[in-house]
DNA sequence: ATAATAAAAGATAAAAATGTCTTTTTATTT
DNA sequence: AAATAAAAAGACATTTTTATCTTTTATTAT
């Protein structure tokens, strides 16, 4: 569904908006080993992330990743899917035909037109603080 | 959501299928053609699929891909994709944790207990001969 | 100013997915 | 039996994804 990038990057992106609530900027080394993904390359997706202003980043001693706090409520699940592996997951044709809409759908088109609306209804809907608070509160986890 | 080899695979079974229903076998070449994929790539998918029984094919003149007319209702599109990507949509974590379930579930896994529901319903429900009576009947297509 | 810290950038490397080409096997038709 | 048609099998090539390592740049604290 998600790409492994986009895993580490939403893994990631939760592990910062949860340390951001305590107002604790994180390095690299300490989110990739938070969340189990490899340093380097998660770094290059934070990266990504951060140039297209869903992260913050600072650069020497006490600096490391952080979300605004007001993007800890207004960064979506959605933001961070699309920065990553674009919008394909919602638009594009799902058995891969370039064009495919109502008028000339696949065959799959019909079916998973409400599946994809609850896709995006969850993804758009959910903030990246709602998720960290339910990781804080032990309701969920970010590794193993 | 799917690899283009499952894609392939499932327009692949489609054509076929439709085929079937009027007692033709295709070639890979007529598939390849009739779906818009690369032949070869396409073979080794075929391949795979017959060696699963979920197609037929016969060697020689006059020989080609094609399905029991049994099968042309017990094949649902679940088997298809479970033979080339397996069951990762439904089973592996969507974060990429290696053991995520109800008890220490990702961030993302409620949420997507009722999408996955609903994506397993429609693949499990949904024969091969539906699909291509549709395309038979000129309400969905397998190409562009 | 200097040393230390941490992200940014760049260069490679390894693995997986996608795609092509050639040869072999099997069956059918003439 | 020979020619033909078609899938099966195997080897190879390309592209994309995933991953690592090194160097550079920016910032802070001493």
């Amino acid at each position: 569904m998600f790409s492994k990038s986009c895993e580490y990057g939403i893994r990631a992106s939760i592990y910062i908006a949860k340390q951001s609530m305590k107002d604790r900027k994180v390095s690299q080394t300490e989110i990739a080993k938070s969340i189990g993904s490899p340093v380097a390359f998660t770094a290059k997706i934070l990266q990504k992330l951060t140039k297209l202003n869903i992260l913050r980043s600072a650069k020497g001693p006490n600096g490391g990743f952080f979300l605004e706090q007001g993007d800890l409520d207004s960064v979506k699940l959605w933001n961070v899917i699309l920065a990553i592996d674009g919008d394909g997951l919602l638009e594009d044709c799902t058995l891969g035909l370039r064009k495919c809409n109502a008028f000339k759908p696949c065959p799959l088109h019909h079916s998973f037109v409400k599946i994809r609306a609850e896709i995006r209804e969850s993804l758009e809907g959910t903030s990246l603080r709602f998720l960290a608070e339910e990781v804080s509160d032990g309701i969920s986890f970010l590794k193993r």
